[in-house]
RNA sequence: GGUCCCAUCGACUAACGGUUAGGUCACCAGCCUUUCACGCUGGCAGUAGGGGUUCGAAUCCCCUUGGGAUCACCA
């Protein structure tokens, strides 16, 4: 039987970084093994509906490079993949465990709820539907469940969880899993809008669109004993689970909103590479080797494997990310990278430019920047004119004799039809070697001039970018200022 | 609190009974150098604690401790 997966997000408006994570090894256990992704909307939920969420999920996935073999976009076999469009099938489902005896009727009321755990905890017992007190199909026996519902009364179907059992399943991290069934509460499977809860709905849907695997986060865990019940009551087969550690803060308390980002958009918004951001993820809990970090996408699909996932929690630490993003700065093709840089520049009001310039200029910075973004502010001087020269740095590489070795430079730049980092190299060592000095006399004022920073590329490489035009009105213009003491 | 899960450097992790407990990020030092980076070399730093099992335990078992998740008509 070939594999087919799932990652089923609730549509609530953003995509969490944890969730991406979830879709991805749901994403490179598929293509491991040849088998099926499939993007299914668990938007039971009514109360929590939010505009345009579910579209935000899928730009991000597909940023992200997740494809979908079946899904709302797709299409697929098994539809719909949005439950909020499949719910006659949880009623009938539901309607199935009433007819078997695992499923019954109840008719509290929220308060009447809310009064039951009051009591428990006041008891110091543990909240948990009371079936022999409370208000339900049992207790007030069958004709008069009836003419409940027949009148019109608000209903829940609840999970007849067995008394005394044990409930186990095994769970490809973790293991074998056991609980007692005393400690499983009788689940609301059907709410009294007639809408299903995550729990009915996730193993109909799951049973009926065939998944092989539900690979999903450990906040699941607890409730899975109510979804074992479930398949053994349907009478079907159980899928094989695996229970993925969880993100986390700083403080090792489960991956959340206070203490940073936790949507993947944000991420994009930083200007993080998807290759580096979905590196980093997958990294996360999973290890193939441990002698290496660098990823593609394809070697990742080829590496996986669920039996090497961690079975601890991993803390979201984005420093390594930015590392990573470093890396991918350096391998990525220039036309990816060139790509991202035109609309930072324009933020900067930096345009004009063309291509080929671009270009030499990303090759000149990349390794010095982790970020696209950081081009235009390390590197101003490419694509303006000088605003502010660091007067510390002017001071201190400035001597008296400076002004008269700049202007005689200046004379062999002009003259020299070659202005190659190489030429200008050898021309300026020639130079100060004729003056029994060091080039360091003479970069600096050079680097002054050219950027007006102290720090920057290669000083040679840097002018050959820029050109012999610029380069030259740069410093002429500098040693006008400085004759004219206006610096 | 009940139930469940988890536990190797600060962080991500490797070692699936035998290693001086390895790698990466971060940090520190040195080298390189034209500044800043990159790069290279080296360094700091860990098996939570206690019992077993075994010739031998980070690894298997038990207890303790610690952390986390979950206990909704949310997913």
């Amino acid at each position: 039987m070939s594999v087919r997966v799932r990652f089923a997000p609730s549509p609530t408006g953003y995509l969490h970084v944890g969730g991406l994570r979830t879709a991805l090894y749901n994403y490179l256990f598929a293509r491991h093994h040849n088998g099926k992704c499939i993007l299914r909307i668990e938007d039971t939920d009514r109360t929590r509906f939010v505009e345009n969420a579910t579209e935000n999920l899928i730009k991000y996935l597909s940023w992200a490079g997740i494809e979908f073999d079946e899904s709302l976009v797709e299409g697929g076999d098994y539809g719909p993949y949005v439950q909020s469009e499949r719910f006659d099938l949880y009623r009938e489902h539901a309607q199935i465990l009433l007819e078997s005896g695992n499923a019954y009727y109840a008719f509290d009321t929220p308060e009447e709820i809310d009064a039951m755990r009051q009591r428990q905890q006041a008891a110091g017992i543990a909240p948990k539907y009371d079936r022999s007190v409370m208000r339900n199909q049992y207790t007030l026996g069958d004709s008069e469940t009836k003419n409940l519902i027949d009148g019109g009364a608000e209903f829940v179907i609840r999970l007849k969880v067995p008394a005394m059992s044990e409930v186990r399943f095994s769970d490809i991290i973790r293991g074998e899993v056991v609980v007692q069934s005393k400690d499983v509460d009788d689940q609301i499977l059907l709410k009294s809008d007639g809408f299903p809860t995550y729990h009915l709905a996730n193993v109909v849907d799951d049973h009926l669109m065939q998944i092989t695997h539900v690979i999903r986060g450990e906040e699941w865990l607890p409730s899975t004993p109510k979804h074992v019940l479930l398949y053994d009551f349907f009478g079907w087969e159980r899928p094989q689970f695996a229970h993925l550690p969880l993100l986390l803060n700083k403080d090792k308390s489960k991956l959340s909103k206070r203490q940073g980002s936790v949507a993947v958009e944000d991420y994009v918004e930083k200007g993080y590479f998807k290759e580096a951001f979905v590196n980093f993820i997958a990294l996360l809990g999973w290890n193939p080797t441990a002698d290496r970090e660098i990823f593609s996408m394809q070697e990742l699909i080829d590496n996986f494997s669920l039996e090497k996932v961690n079975k601890s929690g991993a803390v979201f630490d984005t420093t390594k990310l930015d590392w990573m993003n470093s890396q991918y700065l350096r391998i990525l093709p220039f036309s990816d990278i060139l790509e991202m840089l035109k609309p930072v520049l324009e933020k900067h009001n930096f345009v004009g430019f063309d291509d080929e310039y671009l270009l030499k200029v990303i090759d000149l910075l990349k390794e010095r920047v982790i970020f696209v973004y950081q081009i235009p502010v390390f590197a101003p001087y490419m694509f303006e004119e000088i605003q502010e020269f660091e007067i510390e740095y002017m001071n201190k590489h400035w001597k008296e004799n400076t002004t008269e070795m700049v202007k005689e430079l200046l004379q062999k730049f002009i003259e020299t039809t070659d202005f190659s980092h190489s030429n200008l190299s050898a021309i300026t060592k020639q130079y100060v070697e004729s003056l029994g000095m060091k080039l360091g006399n003479i970069i600096h004022p050079l680097r002054l001039m050219i950027t007006g920073k102290s720090v920057g590329a290669g000083m040679f490489e840097t002018m050959e970018v820029l050109g012999k035009e610029k380069s030259i009105n740069r410093i002429s213009k500098f040693i006008e200022m400085k004759e004219s003491g206006k610096i």
